[in-house]
DNA sequence: CTTGTATTCAATTACTTCATTGAATACTTG
DNA sequence: CAAGTATTCAATGAAGTAATTGAATACAAG
């Protein structure tokens, strides 16, 4: 093979992991697994596809390398392959906010006119979280709670939230989080917290590139 | 705008960038330009495409927010948006690497074949080179070794290399590098060096890894 | 002002992608 | 074994992508 045609290839091949991240539902659903493991049908229904075009996407996920898959009875369920991908996804997101100029208006009007104060960085809110003056608040989905949370989150979806505001002392400062940086369930979170008279404020990213930092992670349902 | 409409053109907006990488000659275009800005002319040449296609690729990227372009005289200079997107591509390049069998396959079978070395981490030759006990050799074209190169590192294309040999010390340890990780012109010229009794290595990586790392780069041609 | 150079644009053709639909496959339950 | 459930597959039509070709545009040189 000459030296042409192996780097052509090489580029091909590195452009299929980039065109299988090339569509906006792809991305969403790489979301979703960045909480954990979903099946098929969890995954078509909390990102509102139909099952066949769900398992579509993911099929092609697969074959990029993007995801692996196990079957367990009739379902199979899905996961990243790793922590890598995620790294890909935020470096992913970081370009395009940057260099993108429809993605930080649309980021500006909708997102930053919900909370303009800065997100606490994550290494910051392990620290306070050690000291306890903080309360750590995870408004996503119970099964995405108990696939990774964390340490010492209190899980509260956010339709929920209303209704269980007791179950935050007021004397402290809470700090929401949710599946990563512009995950909307947050900063309406904060919305509301502040409209109650909280000192509510927003992590610096979500479950995933807290991760990524190396910061630990429980898991299961809290006691 | 409801949150779901919010968030699908938010994720459709990030696909934009990744769409624009899911092009074998579009990723090769992002590579020769992390050595530096370059005309339509020049990459349309280096590359092997017409010029029509190279501006429509181009085109492409400027719109994504990858790249950036400044006209001089009659020519269109197109450069990198920032150093993030050496970042993007070497996670894009990374994921592929580890999870798509068809990529480690090809780099085995044809670049481990002509150095199963370990390549040498950039702060290590950092060091090395600061202790005098290395050379530093570039075997990348010399517009791009004028774009930026590593500091103290000798410019000999690999067609030259054969003719130069004089220009590197026998009684030292030689590192070549080129413009990524996957440069065959490192290889070969490792694979060269070797044969005629050279002890040469490889570095991890090429002049854009080496900055994206925070390293100092020279420019211009070596006095 | 004309000619040459560099680049971009638009149209065309062929190919690929995407969502839908219905069928096929695999596993579970009664 | 039949019916139900979960998932995948294949075909289809519409939309998008990519390379080519020739024209258009912008700038430079004589």
């Amino acid at each position: 093979m000459s030296t042409t045609g192996f780097k052509q290839q090489l580029f091909q091949q590195f452009a299929r992991v980039a065109k299988a991240m090339g569509h906006g539902s792809r991305l969403e659903l790489l979301e979703f697994l960045a909480q954990g493991e979903r099946s098929v049908d969890q995954l078509a229904k909390v990102s509102g596809l139909s099952v066949a075009n769900t398992s579509q996407h993911l099929r092609l996920l697969l074959q990029a390398g993007l995801v692996t898959n196990r079957k367990a009875g009739q379902k199979v369920y899905y996961r990243l392959s790793g922590e890598d991908v995620v790294g890909l996804l935020a470096s992913l997101r970081q370009v395009a906010e940057r260099h993108l100029s429809d993605v930080s208006r649309l980021i500006n009007d909708y997102l930053s006119v919900k909370d303009e104060l800065q997100p606490v960085p994550a290494t910051e809110l392990l620290e306070m979280a050690r000291e306890g003056i903080v309360t750590v608040l995870d408004v996503r989905p119970p099964e995405e709670y108990a696939a990774g949370h964390l340490p010492g989150a209190v899980n509260i979806p956010l339709a929920e939230l209303e209704a269980h505001l007791d179950q935050l002392p007021e004397d402290q400062a809470v700090v929401a989080y949710c599946r990563g940086p512009h995950c909307v369930l947050a900063f309406d979170a904060v919305e509301q917290l502040r409209q109650k008279g909280f000192n509510a404020r927003r992590l610096d990213g979500g479950l995933p590139e807290w991760r990524l930092e190396g910061l630990p992670v429980e898991q299961g349902i809290r006691s």
